[in-house]
DNA sequence: GAATTTAGTAAATTATTATTTACTAAATTC
DNA sequence: GAATTTAGTAAATAATAATTTACTAAATTC
């Protein structure tokens, strides 16, 4: 086994996630692209996290930063407030509201999962189950 | 084993995926966010594509797509040919520049993944690959 | 083969995003 | 503790993206 060979298979695995992917990306009801993003930013880190850091994880200029919370805030998506270890930032976190409209295209891709599992047998659907099992734990242990 | 446990794994991994899908979002050089998900989905599909395929692949209008590709076609990204099997419509393929533009933000992916790798000893690495191999195997009869 | 649908273009208007410069106040550095 | 850095705000301008209405010409339908 080489490094390149299981960098490759990871390589693969990004288009085969494409499509679900891009269903995160999809703007729902009445929020822009970029809001989105922001609210699925957020969603997935599961901890609170400040205006900086959605600004240099979405790479967006933290000077926009500003009017786009104001509004998620206006909305009822989110909740702003000061962090406590730095009295210069703010922590956001997701309201009911945007952690619902979060999951409703989470939901989406779930049953379109479940959906195209029938094409496989129910040993592949089992192996299909480990091999995920075992691909999350490792990228997990990766991460830290 | 029960179908929504492999469902459950598989929505585990989208997140363990999000930031290599993140750094694909994100604008490379002087292309605007739109004009890199066309160049991504076009580069995605391997297959040329047709106009309203890209529209309804990224849920972006019609109409929008027309100033979007002139600008591409221009800046030397795109070919935008005549379509054989139907006169009405035209069929987007990537130049060697467009290519690049996306093969590098792949290679950006490949080295952190490899850098990452190294958190794993040289067991977990073998059994990622076998891991991700079973995963991109199934997935891909799963699209059929 | 006339009527309808479909793929794409055109153009105008509005709404978002991006970019730049300047500013506060808390935290760090020296 | 003065000087500098850092997190965030403010406001103006330019560039894009979204939305709407209207239009061609090829393909389908009946």
């Amino acid at each position: 086994m080489t490094i390149s060979q299981v960098s490759k298979e990871y390589i693969e695995l990004i288009p085969n996630l494409f499509k679900s992917f891009q269903r995160l990306n999809q703007k729902s009801s009445n929020l822009t692209h970029l809001q989105n993003q922001i609210l699925e930013f957020v969603f997935m880190n599961h901890n609170p996290v400040t205006i900086k850091q959605i600004s240099e994880g979405l790479n967006v200029p933290k000077q926009q930063m500003t009017d786009l919370l104001k509004r998620l805030f206006d909305w009822g998506y989110i909740t702003k407030s000061q962090n406590k270890n730095d009295k210069r930032s703010f922590v956001i976190e997701l309201t009911e509201k945007g952690k619902t409209s979060q999951q409703e295209k989470w939901t989406k891709i779930y049953q379109s999962f479940v959906n195209d599992l029938s094409k496989l047998d129910s040993e592949e659907q089992q192996d299909l189950q480990y091999a995920l099992h075992k691909v999350n734990y490792l990228l997990k242990k990766m991460e830290d």
